[in-house]
RNA sequence: GGCAUCGUGGCCGAGUGGCUAGGCAGAGCUCUGCAAAAGCUUGUACAGCGGUUCGAAUCCGCUCGAUGCCUCCA
């Protein structure tokens, strides 16, 4: 039993998060196209459905978590001449379509591990599923929802529209968009604008292309989710993720793909995430406004004055709730590595605080209102919140006389670890890029001017004492006097 | 042009019909050899104009502005 509440895109209401089958989630999220590095905005995308697999998980749920690859089929627009991103990469470096998917497949799995997502339950591609998807086309012809034109399949959405409601996901109507759409140039063999193919058949120069009834050809992009969630998740599933940019038209497409075949609608409670801006501006790999994440983290960009790690940018990214658009900025990234700092740190002080008599802080109620926050359609930026009113708690123990019981501290510690780590999924090891054999021999050595300028300073020789203190943090190295200790921080 | 979302103090960002969000920055104080850190004190913000209400930043309407989608995009 939980008192969940999720913001359902489908009606834009918060509801009670009730699964279908009692104990078990199943969740789809729209994977990337694996054509280019992702971005930065992409990451926010996928730490966001991160956030929600690690707290339903978190809640006791048995998730399945499937979370696709698009390796084909995902066209560079829709009209007849456009050509598949994958194959058009390939072609440009002149190597294997497979081996674009290939290096970045690795890119988007070994930069989400530095972010320290969880990896999903099953993570299929659109090549490994065109059996399916040539099944579903059949199942969408037999029941009249589409038609062939020479080689290719589309969707008829006009047809459709007359027994169901499409675009009921994105707030439109098949009028609006018959009269309010711009003019597309090359609908070809469509009959109508608002179609969409289900197969294309290939021309000549297209690499990628398998056999089917119609022609050989390839698949339409938004036909391989409908075919990958329903194999793993079944005709009726709990919770349908992606970016807010894919509801109108992938999301609605995928609707009308299930609608048509199954006669119900696919998905109970429809969750997307919202956008990341750069300057104001949607990060997009088309317009050129965006990121790499490994120009962030080594500092190699023009857009921020110093490097910051996975950590702090995934702080960043919980500090702004998932349905938010969030403008990143130098500004606001130093102040959330500024908190993300002190969160840490009071997390280590934690542990070696002193147990008192008394109990100065209402740990019991303060965890309610951290799983509170998170029951409120994953409250990420309130829950910080509440983690930062027991750093100022935790601060006070060192210098006000407030007092924890052992109990308490039991408590708070296993509560703080259960936040921060395994529902925020911070993983601290990653706050540095050095090695751990290097940060050894680093914190020994930093111990080691610490020792030399204690000495210093008990001789009242404050300009050697000085001299190392600056020195240090010339190089990122703070140090800070405590009572009779020497503390650092290294940036 | 159509559809949608949003407009919160110096910045980032929650929230929401009456009760302190939080982080960062700033100011003062305490502590300190000096700093830093930490603690204490300090900010009366909700685009504008109307309306509903005992009461609205929160609901409704209009205006202005921003962003997203309408063509591929997380």
């Amino acid at each position: 039993m939980n008192n969940l509440k999720v913001y359902n895109t489908l009606n834009s209401k918060k509801e009670k998060f009730i699964p279908i089958f009692k104990g078990k989630v199943g969740m789809y999220v729209c994977g990337p196209t694996v054509y280019s590095n992702v971005h930065l905005g992409n990451c926010r995308t996928f730490i966001s459905f991160d956030l929600i697999y690690r707290y339903l998980k978190h809640l006791g749920y048995e998730v399945r978590y499937v979370r696709n690859i698009t390796d084909a089929g995902h066209l560079e627009n829709d009209e007849d001449e456009g050509e598949d991103r994958i194959a058009k990469k390939a072609r440009l470096e002149n190597i294997e379509p497979m081996e674009v998917v290939q290096r970045y497949t690795i890119d988007f799995h070994d930069t989400l591990s530095k972010f320290n997502t969880l990896p999903p339950s099953i993570e299929p591609t659109a090549t490994g599923h065109i059996i399916e998807q040539i099944e579903l086309i059949k199942k969408i012809i037999k029941e009249g929802f589409a038609y062939e034109v020479k080689g290719s399949v589309y969707f008829d959405v006009h047809k459709f529209n007359e027994t169901n409601d499409y675009g009921k996901l994105s707030g439109r109507n098949l009028d609006d968009l018959i009269h309010n759409s711009r003019a597309l140039e090359g609908q070809g063999d469509k009959r109508n604008p608002q179609d969409f193919a289900l197969w294309k058949k290939a021309e000549p120069q297209h690499i990628m292309r398998w056999n089917s009834p119609w022609s050989n050809g390839f698949p339409g992009w938004h036909l391989e989710c409908t075919a990958m969630s329903s194999k793993y998740l079944g005709e009726y599933f709990d919770i349908h993720g992606g970016g807010l940019d894919l509801k109108f038209p992938h999301h609605e497409c995928e609707i009308a793909q299930a609608e048509a075949i199954n006669k119900r609608s696919p998905v109970k409670y429809w969750l997307h995430a919202n956008m990341m801006t750069l300057n104001g501006k949607k990060m997009a790999k088309s317009t050129g406004n965006n990121i790499l994440p490994s120009d962030v983290f080594n500092g190699n960009n023009n857009k921020f004055s110093k490097p910051f790690s996975p950590s702090v940018v995934k702080f960043f990214f919980l500090q702004a709730h998932y349905r938010s658009i969030l403008d990143i900025s130098d500004a606001a990234l130093l102040s959330s590595e500024k908190g993300y700092n002190k969160l840490i740190e009071a997390l280590k002080t934690l542990e070696i605080i002193q147990i008192g008599e008394k109990a100065d802080f209402d740990v019991l109620n303060w965890k309610d209102k951290c799983y509170e926050a998170m029951d409120d359609d994953f409250n990420s930026p309130m829950l910080i919140a509440n983690l930062f009113e027991v750093v100022k708690f935790i601060n006070k123990l060192k210098t006000s006389g407030k007092s924890i019981s052992k109990k308490q501290k039991e408590i708070l510690t296993n509560q703080l670890n259960i936040f921060v780590f395994e529902i925020l999924g911070i993983d601290e090891s990653n706050t540095n890029s050095k090695s751990n054999s290097e940060l050894k021999t680093l914190k020994e050595t930093i111990e080691i001017l610490i020792k030399i300028r204690n000495n210093a300073r008990i001789n009242k020789d404050f300009t050697s004492a000085d001299l190392i203190r600056d020195e240090l943090n010339s190089i990122g190295i703070n140090l800070k006097d405590e009572k009779g200790d020497s503390n650092y921080t290294i940036n």
